[in-house]
DNA sequence: ATGGCTGAGCTACTCAGA
């Protein structure tokens, strides 16, 4: 099974990108983030075209995710954490693999930025809500997969020059270490786990030729917990749908699992 | 090496992203 998260930035503005992209990657589920529309304009008739149901979380302008998926995701819930600016960040559902019941969950983390600002306190505490509420989900079930777009550089060597990332938001010491103590409590950075030592990105910016310099940053993930690292077959990120006209900031990162 | 792109909502310009 193929499972690929990806912040499209805006849904709409993306739909041939993606479609194309479906077609010649053919995942199974898609995780996306940033649809920036709510859920009555979410494109799920074209999605449908390509035989796959949609599942969205939705918000006017801003945030939003969603699940599209060939197969029915079961128990879809858009309520994971009580998100204090009511942001649409979070959607949950369960497959079967294997006869193995697996939950889903797709997020979108607060940006953060600037430090100094409510907007890094928001960050701050929807990660401590949202690390508890793992917590407690693993005493429910221990097969989950988180994946979306964590604003989160884990470590030096996911960013093209980490000097200039120490005071913002996405590589502060005390980010890194709500991301660690995530992975603490049972989790696998899969990217990481079978790359140990390679700098990839999967977002750049938009200016200053930041995609052709590979000035980028790795921030988007999958974690799995660690009882499912034996069913991983590969974790890659694809980089040739940044490269298309009319791109997304960010490229999908693809698991395949059995 | 910051905000020089990009998108939404709207239709002039702000807000947001990372």
């Amino acid at each position: 099974m193929k499972i690929v998260s990806w912040n499209v930035n805006s849904v709409r503005a993306r739909i041939e990108n993606i479609l194309e992209y479906i077609n010649d990657s053919n995942p199974d589920i898609l995780f996306l983030q940033e649809i920036k529309t709510q859920n009555e304009n979410f494109p799920s008739e074209s999605f449908a075209k390509s035989g796959y149901n949609s599942y969205v979380f939705g918000q006017k302008s801003y945030n939003g995710v969603a699940f599209v998926s060939k197969s029915k995701i079961e128990n879809i819930k858009r309520d994971f954490i009580k998100d204090k600016l009511k942001q649409s960040r979070i959607i949950t559902g369960e497959i079967l693999i294997n006869k193995k019941k697996i939950k889903l969950i797709n997020i979108y983390v607060p940006n953060g930025n600037p430090v100094d600002t409510e907007k890094y306190e928001y960050k701050k505490d929807w990660l401590t809500s949202f690390i508890k509420k793992i917590k407690k989900e693993l005493t429910i079930n221990s097969n989950i997969i988180i994946s979306g777009d964590f604003n989160i550089i884990p470590e030096e060597i996911d960013v093209y020059d980490s000097k200039r990332y120490e005071d913002d938001a996405l590589y502060r010491l005390e980010i890194r270490k709500k991301f660690r103590e995530l992975i603490n409590y049972g989790f696998s950075d899969l990217f990481r786990h079978f790359n140990k030592s390679k700098h990839e990105y999967t977002f750049w910016d938009y200016f200053a030729g930041s995609w052709k310099k590979n000035y980028g940053m790795r921030i988007d993930h999958f974690l799995a917990s660690n009882n499912l690292i034996g069913n991983v077959k590969s974790i890659t990120i694809n980089k040739k749908p940044r490269s298309k006209t009319k791109p997304s900031d960010h490229t999908p990162i693809e698991l395949e699992i059995s």
